[in-house]
DNA sequence: AATCCGTGCTACCGCTTGGTAACCTAAGCC
DNA sequence: GGCTTAGGTTACCAAGCGGTAGCACGGATT
């Protein structure tokens, strides 16, 4: 039943699983055994990947972490354009919603705050996101303030984020994308000509 | 050393405590006996004010909620200017953010959203909220884009929160409502003359 | 002074679950 | 075909922790 696999693809078989079983169930609500048992495979093989729990469970946080600062990153450098960069941006935050859902609720939704490792893992991608943010705000504004504003812009695209990938808004992602750039971009506007 | 109480006071106690622990350990992170010792008793006593660990916890996820929402709800009744709905809104909103660190961080930090009540109890919050956010935006939006905007609204005051009250941020609490509510107000209006 | 009741403690149980030791077996290679 | 190696399994341990039974103690009541 189990087919054997050289150490390479099962190790990724293992992520890919692992990041839907503890998407879905949670870290504390998950088991070794749950993980295993979905990869068609038993505890040990785990334990032949991953040195522990808590490390695969990290390994995927960072993982799933940078693939969204990047994939966001990569698609505002394009232009330098402000108004661009915020459509662009807010519309590379939403496109990676749509095609990683597991990962986005993984992230925003079952991470385990209250573990400082995981807090920290997640902190870092809000605030590279929040500094990609902040320069958009215009000059004139104190750089307390301005943070504070790039946390809330970032935390309405989270927001909204897991709403939709929750399935509590049924608009689809592009359109989700649109509204909020339009949001953050006016909100932005309006605060810098105060 | 442990003075004895009336077991009124001992469960007002214990619950004051256990939300202290809870907000900043964690709900799995912290054990039965954390919150004994924290108030200065043994385990048994818990057990004879709440049912379980579980049971604790929701009680007072479910408080705090409900403190926080109708917190925002009395401040916001008063006025009927959308603009200044939004104003005493979000300024009611980091008031109790700022009065009640522990309780604000227990909802939104620690709570562990994995667990469908607690999710349950935190999304009903969050929708309340965007309940209230909804109707201030202009009338010629479909609902389901209203929505959107609203829990955006919504998890920008919320991310701002959770960076105030974590310490990112050295901006005092009503200057952060200022900022936020304009931020919100503006980018309602931005969109409403789309 | 004997009683009683509410409050709290000591001591314990048992299950869940992360983690491991020892063994097995399929497949390539000579 | 035998040997080696890597991938996989069964069976188990240990410990943390939620939850409980049964006892101790203090103070009001009579």
């Amino acid at each position: 039943m189990s087919t054997r696999l050289p150490a390479r693809e099962r190790r990724q078989q293992l992520l890919d699983v692992a990041l839907d079983v503890f998407s879905g169930t949670g870290f504390h609500e998950t088991t070794m055994d749950d993980i295993a048992a979905a990869a068609g495979v038993t505890k040990p093989v785990l334990y032949q990947h991953f040195t522990s729990k808590r490390s695969l469970y990290l390994h995927l946080v960072d993982d799933v972490g940078q693939r969204m600062a990047r994939a966001i990153t990569v698609k505002t450098s394009d232009t330098d354009s402000p108004r661009k960069q915020v459509e662009s941006g807010v519309a590379a935050y939403f496109d990676f919603v749509a095609d990683n859902r597991a990962a986005f609720l993984l992230l925003f939704e079952g991470a385990d705050r209250s573990d400082a490792d995981v807090a920290e893992a997640v902190n870092r991608i809000e605030d590279s996101m929040a500094e990609l943010v902040a320069p958009l705000i215009a000059a004139g504004i104190e750089a307390d303030q301005q943070r504070a504003l790039a946390y809330g812009i970032v935390g309405a695209a989270e927001a909204a984020g897991r709403a939709w990938a929750t399935g509590k808004l049924t608009i689809d992602a592009s359109h989700l994308a649109v509204e909020i750039a339009e949001l953050a971009w006016s909100g932005l506007r309006g605060i810098s000509r105060h």
